[in-house]
DNA sequence: TAGTGGTCTAGACCACTCT
DNA sequence: GAGTGGTCTAGACCACTAC
């Protein structure tokens, strides 16, 4: 069906029909839908066809299935939105703006106590703490402050960061690790007021994130952002 | 096969070892992976099995994947932060505390220029116009501002929202739109801050909706968290 | 043009869970 | 016990794209 022109995978027809057949109502919240196999009959395909169209709808969280009582719409849809978290540079350059990186500080020392209780850490576990500045257009964009366990890290000891920040090289060292990530609203403090030319205690968006590479703890990072700074996504 | 008591979907073993592998080096970040017919051979499975373990990778933004030039490590991953939204109420009751909710303001008037913008509406459109807050434990948890365009949902001036949230109100008339979502940090005006019990100027953590139905534009929402609130998730 | 992933099929067996 | 979704297979055709 479908040969109209319009090459379309035949799966995407089928979402793209059921949620019409949601919004319009003719499927109410909490209703019963029809079974796979009466679906797929419907709409002459496979039922695996069916069910891949049905999967990914209960992955977005529009429907809830459950074997032999069936497939039902979500009632409150507990709807996910979904944040690309990239690389500040990619970010930057995203936006035709030119990037720049600077180095503030870097050194060898304890974690601070609140710290070690985060990320779990023994009392005199040695770190990398640095702090950091991105820049678009020569604008103050980003403060970053981070601290690397070097002991789940040892190359970091070596490692240059003048030139590139500290988290394109965690990326090439420590691929795909689990992460943990929180947003927030803080007020500036003197330093960070000072490196991104704001009055203090202004109101900055703040992003958290602790990094863990098979369940060893690696760095947690705190990003703070200009002013006015927004987060956006679509879903 | 897989009979060794562990009952997992191979497409999940697979998943997991391809993971494993990338985590490990063996295959490199930016290298090319084997074909989905040699994976296949390896794993003693169809292809359709090989295919959907890749394919979702490929949507975690592990890998890439191209026809005829195959599956390549992804050496900069963009990765995805979900964050569930659920209703104020959920988000509360989830917390083991008790939830209330207080009408503050609702009035028929003409949208902001700001807004008429944002949402491309004609100049003179109709809006119901509220403020409500939402209570955890008797302690201000979000104060919410909202416009709702009359002309999409024209029983919303016949709704009442004494007792209950505009949002669970639209959820059950609107179900299932489409929505943009922003994040920022804000400065407490004054009514924010009696609002929230909180001095003026104290940053607060802010997101904003807009809603869709169809194509046209239902309502646009800001909810202002009480201080010090968190959003987080893993990735 | 040939190789790769994208999709689909018809059928099968299994696991879960409602009754 | 029986009905539903979850997964898997072996094979097929197609669309895209590097060569």
């Amino acid at each position: 069906m479908d040969k109209t022109g319009l090459r379309q995978a035949k799966f995407l027809d089928i979402k793209q029909e059921i949620i019409a057949r949601i919004q319009n109502g003719i499927w109410a919240q909490g209703a019963l839908m029809p079974t796979e196999q009466e679906l797929a009959q419907e709409f002459a395909c496979a039922r695996a066809t069916v069910n891949r169209a049905l999967r990914e709808l209960a992955e977005q969280g529009l429907i809830n299935r459950k074997r032999k009582s069936g497939t039902r719409v979500n009632a409150t849809p507990i709807k996910q939105a979904r944040f690309e978290i990239a690389l500040v540079r990619q970010t930057i350059e995203e936006r035709n703006a030119t990037y720049r990186y600077a180095l503030v500080e870097c050194a060898q020392t304890a974690p601070p106590d609140w710290l070690r209780a985060q990320l779990d850490l023994p009392k005199h576990a040695a770190m990398l703490h640095l702090k950091c500045m991105h820049y678009a257009d020569n604008q103050p964009f980003q403060f970053e402050e981070r601290w690397i366990n070097t002991d789940a890290v040892p190359d970091v000891i070596e490692a240059d960061f003048t030139n590139s920040g500290p988290n394109e090289w965690l990326l090439a060292q420590v691929p795909f690790s689990n992460a943990e990530i929180a947003f927030s609203a803080i007020a500036a403090d003197d330093e960070m007021a000072r490196f991104l030319a704001t009055p203090a205690d202004t109101p900055l968006f703040q992003m958290e994130r602790t990094t863990w590479f098979q369940d060893k703890p690696v760095t947690f990072v705190r990003m703070t952002f200009h002013p006015g700074y927004r987060m956006q996504t679509q879903y």
